[in-house]
DNA sequence: CCAAAAGTGTTCAGCTTACACCCATGA
DNA sequence: TCATGGGTGTAAGCTGAACACTTTTGG
């Protein structure tokens, strides 16, 4: 539990470093073992989990506060991240004043102002990741998406935002790049397509549409080991993905 | 050209009325003869153009203060609005800065500090706006598209990316509703998703398309006084254009 | 050699695209 | 009556959905 020096301390600290009224909350996905994951933070201080967030600094533009927050969180310097909606409403957190309020001076806390937090979603390769806990956690650690603990705030909102973006996104842009280590196979792919979208899709018409991008290198080659017939390796090709991000996958009109 | 008095008076006001750092852009967006528009202000005190926009009072939702905002820039009160991003440059405002600390002293503007702005576009029918200037500006006027004006600050930036957010949304949401008197043409409707995209679309695809999402009533009456054949009217299936506008026109995968 | 996973191919329906044709209207 | 804009129709081609068959692998 906190103590209400610390947070004093961190107050002053953040009066001066820290933009008023402004924080950053990320949704970062990761993926490992056919399962699709988030990274969450356990309160010191509440019975509840958080989305890695942050402030921003003065004089900071405020995608890189993001990126520095994440950075601090995850060890990942260069992180794909993308803004996706803004949290404004008056009283979101009203439940985090109500708790904090009893420990310290509401006039003293920097964390009884009120926020409006801009959400960003964040996709890393689950390896490269080492969480770290920050001074107001006890635990930063991956989440199953179908194993979720009671959010904090709204964080829930903020996280289900975050997923219908990129179920939508997964439209018109190439996803994967990201979220998948360098090398790996076609089903493992479809296993992420499936895991974000919620759904089963058709082996076959996945494979031959993925290939229809043409931003996948099929290589020599295959995963030995499974029981079975060994799928072949890809790698995305860089370049032409890069060329869809910007584009789009097709139009549409 | 504003006095430093009134610019004193004001930001000792903004100051106890509106949250810091926290400003909201207006991209509004309307269809008159033709032809697209936006809604602009012509500065006072500086050479060019800007977007409507203004401040989050200390207790206001963000959504509630987009729509104060426009209403008192447009006199429409139930106005369609939509946050599509956000803006947050360090050095966003620096020229304004530049001008404004000629004037006033910084600690006593409220406009020299930093300010993330949340970027709203909305979708107006144009018969119902009732353009009105604020205390910063010496005219609210539409402007055609294709004939804009220089920008101030980062407002290019904001409008082309409304513009390019409008675009994206036009493949998976009905758009016209908002932006269309009750009842209209197809070729009128036409004209818009063509002014829209900055394309020619074909009359009898288009049509075929429109009358598919099921989203229009054909009514008896016909268009006359046009030189040529009278074109049918419609009006929007107000129902089923919620519906599509909630799941969108078509999925993807 | 067999079960299960993976690679490859094919068919069919529905949609988009690109046109042709006819009708109504005011000049 | 004729030029023009508007309503309706249709054939060709592409794309996504559904499904069959073959190949490879470890047990």
């Amino acid at each position: 539990m906190l103590t209400k020096q610390e947070l004093e301390e961190f107050s002053a600290e953040a009066n001066l470093l820290y933009l008023d009224h402004i924080s950053i909350d990320c949704v970062v996905f990761g993926f490992h073992e056919g399962q699709m994951k988030v990274l969450m933070l356990k309160s010191k201080n509440e019975a509840g989990w958080q989305l890695p967030g942050g402030f921003v600094k003065k004089e900071e533009p405020i995608d890189v506060a993001a990126t520095r927050i994440l950075a601090t969180r995850t060890g990942i310097d260069e992180i794909f991240l993308k803004q996706f909606h803004v949290f404004g409403d008056a009283d979101r957190n009203r439940q985090h004043n109500e708790m904090y309020n009893k420990v310290v001076a509401p006039e003293k806390n920097f964390f009884s102002h009120r926020f409006i937090s801009i959400g960003y979603y964040a996709l890393v390769d689950f390896i490269d990741v080492n969480p770290t806990p920050d001074a107001f956690s006890e635990l930063c650690t991956w989440r199953d998406l179908d194993d979720l603990p009671p959010f904090l705030l709204d964080h829930e909102q903020i996280f289900k935002t975050a997923l219908d973006t990129l179920r939508l996104q997964l439209n018109y842009q190439p996803i994967g790049y990201n979220l998948m280590p360098k090398e790996f196979t076609m089903p493992e792919l479809q296993k992420l397509y499936e895991t974000i979208l919620g759904t089963k899709l058709d082996r076959r018409n996945f494979q031959r549409r993925m290939l229809g991008f043409g931003i996948l290198n099929k290589l020599e080659a295959t995963r030995k080991g499974g029981a079975h017939k060994a799928p072949y390796l890809y790698s995305f090709d860089l370049d032409n993905y890069q060329a869809a991000l910007k584009e789009g996958l097709k139009s549409g009109w």
